[in-house]
DNA sequence: GTTTGATTCAAACAATCGTTTTAAACAGAT
DNA sequence: ATCTGTTTAAAACGATTGTTTGAATCAAAC
């Protein structure tokens, strides 16, 4: 990964999350990464390999965070089922903390992960089947496992209402200062998992005790 | 409201569904409305405007329901606080039931209204405050009222994760299906509905308790 | 039957899109 | 110093974007 292609990554980041994938012109990205036009399809082919780079290159370090917390945490408590609330924080966690970080102040991946994700027919799409399908699975699992059911539906549902509050907030990240009246700090990483994971964890404990 | 400009409205909810706000361009929209490329101009002005206008064509009615339901409902009980889930499943029920209408057969507004409220610096920012907040206004203070809590951070917490978790779902409608293996009907908005409500429900109990 | 105002049409507008091309600049190895 | 392979530069490519134009079409009013 040359210096250049990083600073095309990280412009595109920007630029992604200002106006989505297709609102994003290449020559807005390469003028924000101080590099030429053709930069882009030299160093990533085309436009749609660079989303994928994009999101490829801050979400893999995640998810592999997120498996070794798993695998930590059951290694710990020697394949016994974890509580529901721990399993919840490993997903969130990694996430929100790489997300809210240091490096992208404005949370810009956030927006773009979660733009990417809700585009349909998007290069995304496949991107992220390759990407989630371990975690998704190995979470299914975990969780399965900490409800003490293996009813499919059961578990397929309550995976799909967790990603979708990960996926929501996020997006929503910047109006809670709004939703709160001024009284949420946008940049309380802390605060925010902490009502993230509890809000899930109770939906999901609710969820399991209407469907058992 | 002429023929043409609800034959228009409606294909720009499929086309913008499909490849987004940026992603779709006038010429598909007016081609699979069967009317000519000037007539977005001649009607809406220009196609921001036209955006706004798909928006409220859908969203206005779903919160005039929304807010009788609640009026009736505080009617019913004197005015005395109303069960959480109930005020939980009356913000669900109006959208999820006219967003999965047989009318729009593939859930095509839940993916438009996702996309618009993700975007950042959209035409539908502005929108979205108009639009929002009278409904927005009222349920904090109704799920204040059934939480017993004034405290602005909380409901304000709450309300994010409510319409986080909205938001959410409304995105990852089509992976549902993929997420519980097949398991779940996309076309049981029952099914859905439950399941949301008593997701938020939970969560949100769960937050109340400990902000207390 | 003619006129009027509203609507539709094909065609063209300038601007921007992603991408390609060709040459220049650069590095390190011989 | 010359060659080699990699990276950058400016310019142009055809295609598509949102929008505008001016003529054609239509229904209703007089």
């Amino acid at each position: 990964m040359t210096e250049t292609q990083i600073k095309i990554i990280e412009a595109a980041e920007v630029e992604f999350a200002k106006n989505g994938f297709n609102g994003a012109s290449i020559r807005d990205i390469t003028s924000a990464a101080g590099v030429n036009v053709a930069a882009i399809n030299y160093h990533f082919g085309n436009k749609d390999d660079l989303v994928r780079e994009v999101v490829r290159y801050r979400i893999e370090p995640i998810n592999l965070t997120r498996i070794q917390l798993l695998q930590d945490e059951y290694a710990k408590r020697k394949g016994n089922a974890i509580p529901l609330k721990r399993v919840i924080e490993i997903i969130i966690r990694p996430l929100f903390e790489a997300l809210m970080s240091e490096s992208c102040d404005d949370f810009h991946f956030m927006k773009v992960m979660a733009k990417g994700l809700g585009e349909e027919n998007s290069v995304l799409q496949s991107l992220h089947d390759d990407i989630l399908k371990d975690v998704i699975s190995r979470f299914s699992k975990a969780i399965g496992h900490s409800l003490g059911t293996e009813d499919p539906r059961t578990i397929g549902y309550c995976m799909h209402l967790i990603s979708s509050s990960v996926l929501g907030s996020m997006m929503q990240h910047k109006r809670l200062k709004l939703s709160s009246q001024g009284t949420a700090d946008l940049e309380d990483v802390e605060g925010l998992i902490a009502h993230v994971v509890t809000f899930i964890t109770g939906g999901i404990k609710a969820v399991s005790v209407m469907n058992r």
